[in-house]
DNA sequence: TCTGGGGTCCTAGGACCC
DNA sequence: TCTGGGGTCCTAGGACCC
């Protein structure tokens, strides 16, 4: 067995990414889209999440508003899509279960990527071209699949595989020294776990590429910078600091948060909306088995337009644990009303739960406000509920204090968004 | 009036990711 | 007119205890 230099075991990740994801899936059912620039746009047709590598040339990617780039987009005849996450999710669970084919353990890392442990594999670089043509072939969506000692090493290769030609989308780097020549001159900030702040800092300090930055001692990175950078160092230099996590962890916290098409001012209306975030993270707390002892809203006006734009946020802790809606509505209410202001317009909202817990320690609590018949029938009731919306669709069954909201949720624009091609009958492809 | 130091737990906020 | 949403991890600092 092969070590590493602490005496480990040593690992080989490949990390599989989907080129230009929502782009790619929009052109699925669409090849006359093939070669033409494709934005997909987020909620509300706000800003652009994605771009394909026509529209990327064109300046159009992540986090660019819409309303800024509509000359260029009418110019070049970019197909825009709002966001359609139906289709998306549908075609994310394809391809991860084709991955799940090729390593001995994956780790979803998001919607559009994937970690594998493909350590087993005496052929990791052939692996990774079976993997590139198997998924553009069966899904069709283009991937790029990059190879290392660690998810850092990873995801650097994706980088250089996406970026070069000649590698045909597969790049196997085992160490920084290895692949020197194809990342040392690359920009600090195209590592994984350099944002912004940290590129600020590092540049201060005449660091400008992953050469420069690999060139300093250990010693003074560990000084100037705190732990995640120091982190990045070993990774790339073939040190393990990132483990591999091949059974999805529960959330720790979760969260619903919308901006709306138009301003709020109703107390009656924002009651509604909350209420509702409320229900849709109470069913992903149930979903995972879980329940919840804080909970925090929060409002905001117009950050863009106002000149002293409203912030307001409140949070409590629940005298026991729950998974229960309208337990959850009934905590919510009270932090809500104590934010409202009818002075105000507000433009967004949301919740967050943390502290979250298995649901069986719900039965545990001492001193509970309610009998343990009266948290069986809220169970009951729950899961009912649940089943009913699953099974009919999101929001058949809804809380009084929700029911506006559910029916017209915040009017959100959509104007250009596709057909859920894949998970419902009603906008199945048809060919004519 | 003078007034130590170490540990833990909690929370808010920053930075990053896709 | 039009600027997203859902997460994780880390750190600093306050409160509290002995």
């Amino acid at each position: 067995m092969k070590k590493d230099i602490l005496g480990r075991e040593q690992k080989k990740y490949a990390l599989v990414d989907c080129n230009s994801f929502y782009a790619s899936c929009e052109k699925v059912f669409r090849p006359d889209l093939e070669g033409r620039p494709v934005v997909v746009l987020s909620n509300n047709d706000g800003c652009v999440v994605a771009g394909s590598k026509e529209a990327k040339k064109l300046g159009l990617t992540m986090g660019v508003p819409f309303f800024k780039m509509k000359s260029t987009i009418q110019k070049h005849q970019v197909a825009v899509f709002s966001s359609n996450y139906a289709l998306y999710a549908s075609l994310s669970r394809r391809v991860m279960s084709l991955l799940r084919n090729y390593g001995s353990s994956i780790e979803v890392y998001s919607i559009d990527e994937a970690f594998l442990d493909v350590s087993k594999s005496a052929q990791t670089t052939e692996v990774g071209s079976i993997i590139h043509n198997v998924i553009q072939q069966s899904t069709g969506i283009p991937v790029a699949v990059g190879i290392g000692s660690t998810k850092t090493l990873a995801k650097l290769a994706n980088h250089v595989a996406k970026k070069n030609d000649s590698f045909s989308g597969v790049c196997e780097l085992s160490s920084y020294k290895e692949g020197q020549k194809y990342i040392a001159h690359l920009p600090i900030d195209e590592l994984w776990g350099i944002g912004r702040q940290h590129t600020k800092s590092l540049q201060e300090h005449n660091v400008y590429t992953i050469g420069s930055f690999m060139a300093l001692p250990e010693s003074y990175i560990k000084k100037k910078w705190h732990t995640p950078v120091w982190r990045i160092y070993k990774e790339l230099q073939g040190v393990r600091c990132h483990t591999f996590i091949d059974n999805a962890p529960k959330k720790k916290g979760i969260g619903t948060a919308r901006t709306f098409a138009k301003p709020v001012n109703t107390w009656s209306k924002l009651k509604e909306i909350v209420s509702g975030f409320i229900a849709t993270v109470a069913v992903k707390l149930r979903n995972q088995n879980s329940c919840t002892q804080r909970l925090s809203v929060f409002v905001t006006t117009d950050k863009y337009r106002e000149q002293n734009p409203y912030f307001g946020s409140k949070s409590i802790c629940l005298p026991m644990p729950t998974d229960d809606t309208s337990t959850l509505i009934k905590a919510v209410l009270p932090l809500l009303k104590a934010l409202f202001h009818d002075k105000h317009n507000y433009r967004k909202a949301g919740v967050y739960i943390t502290d979250i817990k298995p649901n069986t320690s719900r039965q545990l609590a001492i001193g509970t406000p309610c009998s343990t018949e009266a948290l069986e029938k809220q169970s009951t009731l729950s899961a009912t509920i649940d089943k009913i919306n699953q099974k009919l669709g999101k929001n058949t069954l809804v809380f009084a204090t929700q029911r506006l909201s559910a029916k017209h949720p915040f009017d959100m624009k959509q104007t250009n968004k596709s057909q859920r091609f894949t998970t419902s009958l009603d906008e199945i492809a048809c060919v004519s």
